[in-house]
DNA sequence: TAGATTGTTAATCGATTAACAATC
DNA sequence: TAGATTGTTAATCGATTAACAATC
């Protein structure tokens, strides 16, 4: 449909990011040069960015940063709460649950499930307590989850996507370290691959030219 | 120096994962094609992301699945043991310090510092203690760290990214929300931009089109 | 008015893809 | 030999950047 470069929308979450912080220093307006130093990036590609939306600033003046927080609130569609669920409770799941930021973006964890017996009935912040996967479709559907997150190993994340796709899951946020098969949007969080392309810069030096 | 697309080298780090699993299945030989539609993309990508650094696979034939794998070790530089060390004893810095997965693939926690006093002391895995930040330098230079993970607070990520550059520390992995200023390979992790853009790819449907 | 800064177009740059000769 | 598959070139596609008229 809309023709939005994907690097556009990642670096308006960064913007937002940005101005989040400058709003909270008591500013009230900035420049796309200004926003573009804080980022290490051109001004013509904020510029350029934005106005895929439309058109929010004032010539001569700036963008105004409350007006532009709600806009790229808008733009993303973290104006509204987001229930999420987590599936798999180890080391990184119970990491995500208990991740304060999130939940200050508007994002609700809501639950939180795994297979193994030992953890499940375990309390992992108030109110969030671990469920037995089998109660997952019925959960998603009473508690009217959008979101999930899939932080279990490798080879369960195909069978659980495909759960929670038949279940009416809109977007996947997926920690598995395997390219899923499905219809809904999904984001690849690998955190290995991270310190991969990290290493590559350290030893070729490449990521300065 | 080296004119490397920055998603090839994510995509390298992609294959080496294909590769590892194809390898404890039993496999010994792969193709572009079967390679490039494990992963969603073409098989001339695969093709062309390899040719960057050489010819390893046969025609007619495809690829070796050991040789291959043993050629972006070397091409990642994850054919050596890295020091990491970890800043920040929050809930993500404890995460990854228990974090097995990344050990594995060759990147060794040495150590966790934080400057909270009732924090520092406290074991997060066998051998392994929260330090006091005041430490950290001396640590570095001890311990031979290479690779920092930074996972405090924005506000205080600088002034720790400048301390890490000054004591030797090649490359930063960074999960605080915040564009560092310095002279050394960064990979920026903020999960928090993952939700978001899933949400808009949610919110517009354009994922697939 | 002069200076600053946007919004947008056109030019440039870089990455992906198709195509095919080489070769197993 | 026929079929499969690579490595590489050229064509295409998409994203970034420069430039500048519009306008505050």
């Amino acid at each position: 449909m809309s023709r939005i470069p994907k690097p556009t929308v990642r670096r308006l979450a960064i913007y937002y990011r940005c101005l989040e912080r400058l709003e909270q220093q008591g500013e009230d307006s900035i420049s796309s040069k200004a926003l573009a130093q804080m980022v290490h990036i051109k001004d013509s590609q904020v510029r350029k960015d934005l106005s895929y939306f439309g058109s929010f600033g004032r010539r001569g003046i700036g963008y105004d940063i409350r007006r532009l927080l709600g806009e790229i609130q808008k733009i993303l569609g973290i104006h509204k709460r987001w229930n999420v669920i987590i599936i798999g409770a180890g080391n990184i799941g119970q990491a995500i649950a208990r991740f304060k930021q999130i939940e200050k973006h508007n994002f609700q964890i809501v639950g939180v499930f795994d297979t193994d017996h030992r953890k499940i009935g375990k309390q992992i912040t108030p109110g969030l307590v671990i469920s037995d996967m089998s109660s997952l479709e019925e959960f998603i559907r009473q508690n009217q989850a959008e979101i999930a997150v899939i932080a279990t190993p490798a080879e369960a994340a195909q069978s659980v996507a495909d759960r929670l796709e038949k279940s009416g899951i809109k977007g996947i946020i997926c920690f598995a370290p395997i390219t899923l098969n499905c219809n809904i949007p999904v984001e690849y969080v690998d955190i290995t691959v991270f310190f991969k392309t990290l290493v590559h810069s350290v030893v070729s030096q490449n990521y300065n030219i």
